[in-house]
RNA sequence: GCACCCGUAGCUCAACUGGAUAGAGCGACUGGCUUCGGACCAGUAGGUUAAAGGUUCAAAUCCUUUCGGGUGCACCA
């Protein structure tokens, strides 16, 4: 990842600083050399400079030690424009920009912009899809799939920042084996019974039928016979069976959309059903066996070789013409060429990996979009601490999305009682559902996708420290200075009033959102923005309590006011982009009476 | 058996893809509200980056080997 370099998107402030340094780099060797060598860099601490120049590549070229180059630069550069002092600190060349005039662009530039800061025209004119969510309905919803919604959320989000054309995309996995086997559980033991009769929650409901189903196979195992034969029967067309399977799914679907609508996640602009689809991908198989992507062995399988490629080769059809997983696959790909897409993601857990090059590769030789144009958003598993979640055998206590969920809003409950004693019901319900949501939301994106992540139901969630609560209760305090200053934000201040360490940090921080905003995208990750958050809540937080704002002499009073102004504004478009709310107050309103302090 | 991923503080995670003294949060201990919101802030302790070699001016990062964990591997979805 390069928070730096190859970011296009950048602050006006950064973009001349970095285009100065060079120039007078440029100009002060006795060579010509390319701008590539100059790679740009943030030193490791504020106190180093603003901005860093490592010599080692310029030094190899230039047949020089790097100390002494640094040395020679440092020498040899007059301070000009935004650079007012250059430093060699051994082979790295140190530049410290002129605070006032970098402030004055930063904070005018974001408080002009305000939600266009940051935007850019990465994506412009090109189309993408997004599929995400892709659940098996069979069974509730995990945690892991609480996971790959909000990548998939904020990956969309960060992207329509970035000037794309986005189509959200899910595809419903709702034929097959397992599928089956929760109707055979249903037919057996559901005696009739609707989710409302039973009073579960209908995916709960279903669910259960598929557990129960797996429990007894091991007692019973020619149950899983029962299981193929009703698959086959579905496959047929059998009426009886389509009945029972289209009022499962339909029940099932209704619970998904609900934990959905808890975990705020809006509609999808397209949503794909396998079981509208699968038998259609013989369609693009025949295709794919005239281009000769295909081959027909002895035994009548069809499949794709790809060991030229260095990956195993790939059945997508069996003998009796009957299709697999990917076979439908290949299908949407004819679908969506409606969309004529410029760019296909497919947010799916990383036990696909393998999977996801070879049908890749397949889409490729067919003639579909250009590889480097797919993407695989793999992420890891959520595991216990001591092993993985199963979701066969039911789900793990606190694993579900809706348990975790209720838990979570629980202890929200519970925190904000704790805290203002006399607030009203409804009010405290409302805070609860978005600051336990923003404590899930946060504590997954904070981890970059790829790696495993170990959840303890029991404490892994916090509101304290490093979390979606600490940066909405940052946002909230600067409300809150807001509503008690009763003063507008303005441009028209003295810039040199802002002359603190602790508020510059603020400022530089301000200035690099463009290049994380950039580079989210460019690595699929938006734990890159949601990291940065926090720094950005923290440097605030910092400044907070040792300079005043609103007691501050009025010159003074009003310069912060609009840094701080500046530092909400990044804060609440970063954490939208998150799909984590911004709340305007964290405790009760000034004015309702009976809070105590 | 083969392939891919991973191993960083007691715990959960970072580390700008090879750059400066490996950083945060939690937990532990200590301190801070007559001052804009204590869901906060400050401080202390805590590391041979699984181990051993190698490449490099520079390695948690790249290569090799070993150990440990995970995930896949053609007719499941």
């Amino acid at each position: 990842m390069d928070l730096f370099g190859s970011a296009k998107n950048k602050a006006e402030a950064e973009k001349k600083a970095t285009a100065e340094i060079i120039e007078a780099i440029k100009k002060a060797l006795p060579k010509k050399v390319s701008s590539k060598l100059i790679a740009i860099d943030y030193p490791p601490q504020n106190n180093l400079g603003d901005y860093t120049v490592p010599c080692f590549l310029l030094a190899k070229k230039l047949k020089q030690p790097p100390v002494e180059l640094a040395e020679f630069l440092a020498k040899n550069i007059e301070p000009a424009g935004l650079i007012s002092r250059i430093e060699a600190k051994g082979p790295y060349l140190n530049f410290f920009t002129n605070q006032k005039v970098f402030t004055e662009l930063v904070l005018k530039e974001i408080f002009k912009k305000k939600s266009r800061f940051g935007k850019n025209i990465s994506g412009k004119g090109k189309r993408v899809m997004v599929e995400y969510f892709s659940p098996n309905t069979n069974k509730p919803l995990t945690i892991g799939h609480v996971r790959n919604i909000c990548l998939g959320q904020s990956l969309v989000n960060l992207m329509k920042l970035c000037g794309y054309k986005v189509i959200q995309s899910t595809l419903y996995n709702d034929r097959g084996i397992a599928i089956a086997k929760t109707i055979v559980g249903y037919q057996k033991w559901g005696n009739g019974q609707t989710p409302k009769e039973a009073g579960l929650k209908p995916d709960h409901f279903v669910g259960s039928f598929y557990v129960k189903f797996c429990q007894q196979a091991k007692i019973e195992p020619e149950l899983e016979k029962e299981a193929k034969k009703v698959l086959q029967e579905w496959e047929k067309g059998s009426k009886e069976i389509k009945v029972v399977w289209q009022k499962l799914m339909t029940w099932v679907l209704d619970g998904f959309k609900e934990t959905l609508a808890d975990l705020k996640i809006g509609k999808f602009d397209e949503e794909y059903y396998e079981s509208e689809h699968y038998q259609s991908g013989k369609e693009a198989v025949e295709k794919g066996l005239k281009k000769g992507v295909f081959v027909k062995d002895s035994e009548g399988v069809i499949l794709a070789p790809l060991q030229k490629y260095g990956l195993p080769d790939k059945i997508v059809l069996r003998p009796d013409d009957t299709s697999l997983y990917v076979t439908q696959d290949l299908y949407l790909a004819y679908l969506k060429e409606k969309y004529q897409l410029d760019q296909s993601i497919y947010v799916v857990g990383s036990e696909q990996d393998l999977y996801f090059k070879q049908l890749f590769k397949i889409l490729e030789l067919l003639g579909f979009l250009k590889a480097p144009n797919y993407h695989h958003l793999s992420y890891g598993m959520i595991r216990l601490p001591d092993g993985k979640i199963k979701s066969r055998e039911g789900l793990i206590k606190g694993t579900g999305a809706d348990d975790l969920l209720a838990e979570l809003n629980n202890l929200a409950e519970t925190e904000i009682k704790k805290r203002f004693p006399d607030l009203v019901e409804a009010e405290i319900e409302k805070r609860a559902g978005q600051i336990s949501l923003a404590a899930l939301k946060f504590y997954i994106l904070a981890v970059s996708p790829a790696t495993t992540m170990v959840f303890d139901p029991a404490q892994s969630i916090a509101f304290a420290g490093r979390t979606g609560p600490y940066l909405q209760y940052v946002a909230a305090r600067i409300n809150s200075i807001f509503a008690k200053g009763k003063e507008k934000p303005s441009i028209k201040i003295d810039f040199a009033k802002l002359d603190n360490e602790l508020e510059f940090a603020i400022v530089k921080l301000l200035s690099r959102f463009p290049g994380i905003v950039s580079a989210a995208v460019k690595n699929f990750d938006p734990s890159i923005l949601a990291n940065y958050l926090f720094d950005l809540a923290k440097a605030f937080s910092l400044f907070y309590e040792k300079l005043p704002v609103l007691n501050a002499d009025k010159e003074v009073k009003a310069a912060r006011l609009l840094l701080i102004y500046d530092v909400k504004t990044i804060l609440a478009i970063g954490l939208e982009l998150l799909g984590i709310e911004v709340l305007e107050k964290m405790r009760r309103p000034a004015g309702a009476g009976g809070f105590k302090l």
